[in-house]
DNA sequence: GCCAACGTTGGC
DNA sequence: GCCAACGTTGGC
């Protein structure tokens, strides 16, 4: 084994696949298939691996936030519905002999106590530097630090900040 | 539904 | 390789 654990957030729109979702799936375990972003792509095909921890996040919704956390359970591998005319997400530019799209298996590891709004995130000094925080920033596939991820797990268990 | 910010496409 | 046109994302 190389290498050590790196943290990831992945954006999902819940009224496609939300935490719950995942929380119902055999094993709690989905693949994390339709990524069409070259940046994104390259973060799953070059640096996530088995054993990875993942912030869930919620995207387009109101409010939209952090829901749960989630593990790597399976080496990235290329995304098979690109190579399927049928499939939402099919790309002919993609080949079984040079796929062009991977995706990785993810495990539901926990529902957050609470959900955590990117409100409240924008609201905490020390995670300014998160990616997702960024003006323009919207891709699907983020890394985050070790440190920023365990903010936002700490933030779930206290209580809700008043307004 | 609006629209800013990005990404992709394709003519040249 | 430039860049205008178009498409998408995602907060609001």
């Amino acid at each position: 084994m190389s290498g050590s654990t790196k943290y990831w957030l992945l954006k999902s729109e819940p009224d496609c696949f939300s935490i719950d979702d995942l929380a119902r799936e055999k094993n709690k375990t989905t693949c994390w298939d339709g990524v069409r972003n070259y940046q994104a792509r390259n973060y799953i095909r070059d640096d996530m691996h088995k054993g990875d921890k993942v912030l869930f996040y919620h995207s387009s919704t109101n409010p939209p936030g952090v829901a749960g956390v989630a593990k790597i359970v399976k080496d990235p591998y290329p995304d098979f519905t690109a190579f399927d005319p049928k499939d939402k997400h099919f790309d002919p530019k993609s080949r079984q002999e040079s796929p062009r799209w991977f995706m990785v298996d993810i495990k539901l590891e926990k529902k957050l106590k609470r959900f955590v709004s990117l409100d409240e995130l924008r609201k905490i000094k020390s995670l300014e530097g998160m990616v997702l925080l960024q003006k323009g920033s919207r891709l699907s596939v983020q890394p985050v630090t070790q440190q920023q991820f365990e903010i936002v797990c700490q933030l779930a268990d206290k209580p809700a900040p008043a307004e």
